[in-house]
DNA sequence: CGTCTTCTTGAATTCCTTCAATACATGTGG
DNA sequence: CCACATGTATTGAAGGAATTCAAGAAGACG
């Protein structure tokens, strides 16, 4: 049983002619790697498309405690739930690597949910696939080791992100304690576990790069 | 800052007249205590309205390991994950006492979301707060010791299905095994924790029913 | 009234965190 | 382009939180 994830560019399934009109009007904006496209707690003006890059959203807690939500990639729409839900945004979104991201303005956003019930069943569709990867992490970092939280992790990373030409080296470099937050751990756990998991030949480590030479056996630990 | 966590019964947003038929043409349907209404991995037919009585949603891992990922009270649509993201139920639903459902057709559900704004727009709210709240428990169970995340457990069944006359009892009743497939533990440490509570006079243990005497340390206990 | 489930308690162990100290990398300004 | 400053990675050791196992007590329910 494979669970998919990732739901497809919801702005694709507006007409053209709208499409255009709405990046034109709301231009790409950059953002270097590391910044910040917009923080927590902020009133939700509207909803962020990632064009190019890739992103996090982030939460903080009162302990200064931080934890990744979810990896943005090109198509995802970022926000929306802080436009959808209540008036602020509940978590930061920071640029992982350099990236352009278009701000589509709350009213427009609305608009086109009400106009193009194509739109809005692409954002229902988005929203329930968010749902269940959620719940599906949720899930598992309540019941399972965090070695196999962190195997598990892998695998969505390069789900979402894809390999390298060699098709083995993750597109994506995290640092250690990006995987941390991730997978909700210590940074130090991260790195025993990940060298852990090179001496069992089921990746290999090259600084921040990560080769998954052995996918059976990552899939063999997410599983435990 | 207080999370709102429940919406309405999207129900009650389309036309009486229609509601009243899809009410008559799909009659109410009893569960026992403990009873499962639908089992995880079946192929979604529809969803599930429950409209008296207290549900709950749990997923089982491969190891046998439960986890509730979510409790029903009345106007709570159940299964429509299933309908809406892929083919088949990502979790079980079971009757925490005795309840009555409604059963509404795949084709009658999806038919309501074309032909009624308001409702899809119930729809994507639901989404979006459940959305919300799993993120909310998500970054929670990732952090938080259990002691917190078992507080916060009982402050939230507190919101969802309220308390008894005297304004303390928790208006649920779950066995330990169940909170502790709620908060993610095992259920000699929920023993123990709420015997701690009680020790630290938070709350006071009669049987499996629990009396929040001390809201305010609760909420303390749960932000740690 | 007896059976079965649920609850409770203790003890041993495992997993993970935390703290501290050192090595390595990365990038920036001179 | 180098040197330094800063951030990141690594390693060890100690401590703590929670799990697991086991066994007995209490409660629910037919």
């Amino acid at each position: 049983m494979k669970t998919v994830f990732h739901s497809p560019d919801p702005l694709r399934l507006i007409p053209d002619s709208e499409r255009l009109k709405l990046l034109e009007k709301n231009q790409e904006k950059e953002f270097k790697k590391g910044s910040l496209i917009f923080p927590e707690g902020k009133q939700a003006n509207g909803v962020y498309s990632l064009r190019t890059g890739k992103a996090k959203l982030v939460t903080t807690d009162s302990q200064g405690r931080v934890q990744i939500i979810h990896l943005a990639r090109p198509g995802d729409l970022m926000g929306y739930r802080g436009v959808l839900g209540g008036d602020s945004f509940s978590c930061a979104a920071q640029a992982i690597e350099a990236s352009t991201v278009v701000f589509i303005p709350k009213t427009d956003f609305l608009h086109l949910l009400d106009k193009h019930p194509t739109f809005s069943h692409a954002i229902i569709q988005l929203l329930t696939s968010e749902l269940r990867r959620t719940e599906h992490h949720l899930a598992g970092l309540a019941r399972k080791h965090v070695k196999s939280r962190l195997a598990e992790t892998l695998l969505e990373l390069s789900e979402t992100y894809g390999f390298e030409e060699d098709g083995q080296t993750l597109a994506v470099t995290l640092t250690r304690e990006e995987f941390a937050a991730l997978v909700g751990t210590a940074t130090e756990t991260v790195i025993r576990l990940l060298h852990d998991m090179q001496e069992q030949q089921a990746l290999k480590i090259e600084g921040r790069k990560l080769c998954l030479t052995n996918l059976n056996l990552l899939k063999q630990l997410a599983a435990e």
